[in-house]
Order: structure tokens, then C-alpha cells, then sequence
DNA sequence: CTTGTAAATGTTATATTATTACATAGTGTT
DNA sequence: AACACTATGTAATAATATAACATTTACAAG
């Protein structure tokens, strides 16, 4: 059911590779597991990155320099995005909370400005790391 | 009433500049600006700007990599920020708004996981910006 | 089918952001 | 004075990301 046939070839190596992790991706990373499969240069990643991030297939988590592909199966386009990091074992997972998305698509303050977009990062520990 | 006597020298110089500055501040930029000052090395930097964060004097921009100084003087820790940012400006501000940031605090999921810290960055269209 | 155009690729070099490692100096106790 | 803790100084390097330029591919319009 999974649609990827616009992916052009890089972008599907790529796509493929972070969809496959179990977590989130550093750039240089994913260069150096692909690199058997042609792809030599940094600049190469960062484009089909840009893209794919573009098209809403993967997220950056901002504060990790990383990105992890979109978990969230109605999510086009990553205009609203929120996760989950646990601060020890670095886990990331995307939150899929309809009421915290309304909200927070729908928020405004008195600043004049209309947003279009947001990202929003939690940081505690997980269920795992809190019982250690 | 502003406090700031704990500061080091370093701490003070960094804080005092992006302080000043109308907008956000990036490390190297920051560096450049305080050569004249004796602080040589990013590393110098980097260290003054782990401090100021820790302490809630400033606040990592992390889509931007940029720094500045907090806006809101009940803020200690860096533990719930909010901003807005223009993306055809760049201007960023501090959003403090307590009912999101109580809806924020207190958001749970079923994941188990307890959350004591937050970022969240919103995109958009300043006034000036969305007028032209 | 060929021409135009947008998207994607390949490659080299370089810019930007951030940390490691190690030595020294200041600050505030007890 | 001895101790612990925080901050500083310096050099080197690691990690993240983009600029510039040449070429190729995909595909729609004529």
C-alpha cells in the first residue's frame, strides 16, 4: 500500500535505508551505508534528504542533526510535526496525537503572525530508561 | 533587576552580545564579535553558550543554530520554550503564552513516557513580511 | 520524435558547526 | 594549605552542510 514510485533512484536508496533503521539517521551515516550502492558524496545524501524531508517521507529531528522516516501513514507533508525523544537511549518516535495536532495547528497569539507550520520535540526518559 | 552576578567573564561577554543583538546569534558570528574581547577559539564559545543554556539565560534556536537571549524573566531552565519564526525574515521571537505552555507541560501519551522538558518552533509569515 | 525544461545526478572543493584532548588558572570552601 | 569545582587557553580535528559547475534523465508540449 506503500507508495514510493515517484522516488527517483537516490532518494529511494535513501528513503529505503532510513525506513529501515530502527531509529533516527545522521547524514554522514546513512552516506557510508550507501556507499556500496554508489552513492559517494555528502552532497548526493543532503539532496535526496532535502527532498524527501520536502515530500514528508522523513523528518529531521532537529535537536539530533537526524532524520527518521514519517510514521504517520496520512502525513504528506511535514508541516506539523511532533516526537518524542528519550534522553538516554536517544529512541525517538513520532507522536501521532490528534487533539495535541489540532491545537497546535490552530494556535494563535497576538503577535500578528500566521503560522503555517510547526515542530515540537519532548524530552524525558522512556519507559525502558525510567526503570533503570 | 536583572541578575546576571553569577556570570564568569566569558559567560558575560557572550551573554551581553547576543543580549544586545535584535536577533538570534550564531556561534561563529558570535566568536567574530568577541575577538576584540580576547576570546580566540570557538571552543571558547561553545563553552560560554553550554553554560548560558543550562542556566536559562539564552535558548538554542535548533533549526537555526543560532542563540538567543531569553525573553521571559521567570524563565531559569531552558525546559519549555516556544518560538515563532519567520521564514522570509528570519526574525524569531520567545512566545510565552501560559495556557500553551501548561497544555504543553501536562501532555501526556500512551507511551509511557514522562516528559520534563519541551522545544517547539513555529513557522510562518511575520506581519511586516506577510504585507509585501 | 525532437525540443524545451525541470528535476536529478556526479564530482570536487569548501564552508559551517561543534568537540576532543590536554594544560593552566581562578574561586570558594574546610 | 589542601581540596574540589568551575572556568579558561590553545591546538587540532571531527561532524554537519553547502557552493559551484558539468552532465544526464524524465517527461510534457509542440
Amino acid at each position: 500500500m506503500e507508495k514510493q514510485h515517484n522516488l527517483s533512484k537516490n532518494q529511494k536508496i535513501i528513503f529505503d535505508l532510513i525506513d529501515k533503521s530502527r531509529g533516527p539517521m545522521k547524514a554522514y551515516s546513512i552516506l557510508f551505508n550507501v556507499q556500496k550502492k554508489g552513492i559517494k558524496a555528502p552532497l548526493q545524501v543532503y539532496r535526496a534528504l532535502d527532498k524527501l524531508v520536502e515530500i514528508g517521507k522523513i523528518h529531521k529531528i532537529e535537536s539530533r542533526n537526524a532524520f527518521i522516516a514519517c510514521q504517520n501513514s496520512s502525513c504528506q507533508i511535514s508541516k506539523a510535526t511532533a516526537f518524542s525523544i528519550c534522553e538516554s537511549c536517544e529512541n525517538v518516535s513520532e507522536i501521532s496525537n490528534s487533539k495535541l495536532s489540532k491545537y497546535l495547528s490552530n494556535f494563535s497569539d497576538n503577535s500578528g503572525m500566521k503560522y503555517n507550520k510547526y515542530n515540537l520535540e519532548f524530552f524525558g526518559l522512556c519507559k525502558k530508561c525510567k526503570s533503570k
